[in-house]
DNA sequence: TTGGAATGTCAACAAAGCTGACTTAAAATT
DNA sequence: AATTTTAAGTCAGCTTTGTTGACATTCCAA
């Protein structure tokens, strides 16, 4: 208890630190989607359909990866088919992504946004991003490796190679 | 691009390198969750009432802090007490959870976990810490100092209030 | 004793996930 | 050429978990 990390490398972790790990992914998790949140919900006021954090998913990887097709995306999100279907159905309606006939394979769908969707992803994007970047400030470049470490050992596996793949290429 | 971090302790921060820290936030809060989701997905099977994540975060919080209050409850986990009350009322009828009413002030509950309550919490909160000791472990010492960093500059201010009380007390 | 706080309950609804069954079109395979 | 597989989409129905709003009960405190 009195020195729970060597300077070795070696880490004793108490049961309470990890705990205080797990309690720090789930109110910083909070944080992060706050912003974003607060926004969709100002814009839902006065509208027939509602936008909520499963549209804002949507709309960030599709403006991270355009073209991306329904299958990526698919795996991306980890959701089926249907629920993706419901939240890029009333996009495309809304005239925020469009959806465009494979070249090489027909049967695919590549997602784009429209000047109205990128408009939209980057409000959101934005408020997202400062408070990243002053929680980064915040604790300096040092904390900012690590801290990017840890998430990418808490990932599985799979979706650290998405998330990988994600960084080089959008097609 | 060449040099985004300096080494003064001033941060030069791409847009991209803040995007990757979004994505990284996403896919690792997946992971932090995927153990848990499983387990209770499993334990649903051939059941009648269905646990999900909800019941994961009352039961964490209530072994956390024992004898802690409904409204307290209701505070950290930043839901209505509608929302909150249904998920207890099952953990209560399912004798997981008790409610006993204050000494000091007869209007509040305090809340406890049974002997099957806490059975259920280490089963959840055993594989999570798992995989959180697992990614301390292949980040070091150093990352998960930054780690910590960032989630708690990450906060809202409350939040984090809330989860520093939670660090020190719980009656 | 009256007002307000804490708790709980009922009803209705919405977002966002799920399964299962099915269609259409295109591509791949046999 | 015929068959199977894949990608996408749709319909129907269900669950969990969140939301409002209205209301009752209990009980502390001014």
């Amino acid at each position: 208890m009195s020195e729970p990390i060597s300077g070795e490398g070696l880490l004793f972790l108490t049961d309470e630190q990890l705990q205080q790990g797990i309690e720090g992914m789930f109110f910083a998790y909070r944080g992060f989607t706050a912003d974003p949140d607060r926004i969709l919900e100002e814009l839902n006021r006065d509208r027939d359909q509602n936008y909520g954090r499963a549209h804002h998913r949507a709309v960030h990887f599709v403006a991270r990866a355009p073209g991306t097709t329904v299958k990526n995306l698919l795996e991306i999100l980890g959701v089926t088919k249907q629920s993706l279907n419901r939240v890029l159905r009333t996009l495309i309606e809304d005239g925020l992504v469009v959806s465009k006939v494979g070249g090489s394979d027909r049967r695919e769908r590549h997602l784009f946004l429209t000047e109205a969707g990128a408009d939209l992803e980057r409000q959101l994007s934005d408020v997202q991003r400062a408070r990243m970047r002053d929680a980064y400030r915040a604790a300096g470049p040092e904390a900012v490796r690590g801290f990017r470490q840890v998430l990418e050992a808490m990932m599985d596996k799979e979706l650290h190679n998405k998330y990988g793949a994600l960084r080089d290429k959008s097609e």
